[in-house]
DNA sequence: AACTATTTATAAGA
DNA sequence: TTCTTATAAATAGTT
């Protein structure tokens, strides 16, 4: 894969050695990081310089790899299998266990890796996430009512108190005189005379329409008047 | 270098992610030992396939490979008991960790403890699972389609034989006689006595009634012709 | 397991 | 070292 084909045998002149080194090396990093996502594989990749530099590449850790590695080779140290050594090993196979089956599971919910799965199967999981579904946008409208009610609020209470500063400010000199720039302390404008009540309600919870393409519409409708 | 560019992220499909891993790990193993004898580097790489099958490759030994690494990162010898111990015990809370993380998510994730999570992530969350339904139903119509369809063809195959035996039996004597109802069934003999006809019916593939009553519908509608 | 169309890696050159 | 480019090699998708 270059100007030209090489036969694999050790390179003679240093500079090219070295240059040649440089790219491969990074080539071979790269290909073991692919691979380890590509695959879901664990891989270690140590490499040394023939000037005798470390270069290294471990998916997980290098000392995991080296574990495993030892393990897979039964080269278990001469060192001892203490019990307590076996009773953390036996301790990680049972969560590393438990991990991969709710990672299967979740892929599911995922929507991912639904081959294999039977009718009935998938049933349960559509029933499964319709539910979930219900329960996330019934919390979501929740807090946004609740939002909204406690804006309701406060803007009640902030015109009520722009009433009496009204009275405050102009007593009874001036009734029915021009107050149009007045406005409460969030910035909105509320409506010319301070005697009629302002209109602020509460949207009623729109019909849950599952589908609906637009979130932004579903929201946009949400609002005072 | 494929017939198409990929993503660099674990592939979905457990086939091809196999036949993935196998065609990438040799590429890898391959290139380590090109490395190894060209820029004449000392080389190890260990690969443990996701079913936990090992493959590595050693351009000396993996033995002194990981003494080499072992003295290069100024580390403990795996072999050491107490180092051991505390090695396996980090394992266990490292995967704890992990565990804990998607379980959290997973239970979010079927519409459990919801509370915390802003009107932001709820959105999130409800796209997620919109899009994991669309491909659950998407999966579960597929095979209930593919299954209609193969029950079709064979029903088809079966009349088309039918008729073909009907002339058989029948010849010419009774071109236009009560033949409407022959049918055989699949691999079922037929009745001994050739001059009376037989009754039987392909039986019609039975609707799987689900839940939801639009789906079951729509299904309802195909059927054998 | 083979086949190829493409992508990717890299040898050589600057 | 780094960049460029022509070419070899790897491999993704298919059969």
């Amino acid at each position: 894969m270059g100007r030209g084909k090489i036969v694999i045998r050790r390179i003679d002149n240093s500079t090219s050695r070295q240059v040649t080194f440089s790219k491969r090396r990074n080539g071979l990093l790269k290909k073991a990081k692919e691979l380890a996502i590509l695959c879901d594989a664990e891989v270690g990749v140590m490499i040394f310089s023939s000037t005798g530099k470390l270069y290294d590449f471990a998916s997980t850790s290098m000392r995991s790899v080296i574990e495993r590695h030892n393990k897979a080779k039964e080269e278990n140290q001469p060192g001892n299998p203490t019990s307590e050594v076996k009773f953390w090993q036996r301790e990680a196979a049972v969560l590393r266990q438990q991990l991969q089956n709710l990672q299967e599971n979740h892929r599911q919910m995922m929507g991912e890796e639904l081959t294999g799965l039977t009718v009935k199967d998938l049933q349960n999981l559509e029933s499964q996430l319709e539910m979930s579904l219900r329960g996330v946008r019934m919390k979501k409208d929740q807090i946004l009512m609740d939002e909204i009610q406690e804006l309701t609020r406060k803007g009640n209470l902030i015109h009520k108190e722009n009433i009496e500063l009204y009275k405050k400010v102009y007593g009874t000199r001036d009734v029915n005189g021009t107050n149009k720039e007045l406005f409460v302390t969030n910035g909105q404008s509320i409506e010319e005379d301070p005697h009629v009540p302002v209109h602020l309600q509460l949207s009623q919870p729109q019909q849950q329409n599952y589908e609906t393409p637009t979130r932004a519409t579903k929201l946009g409708r949400l609002q005072l008047h």
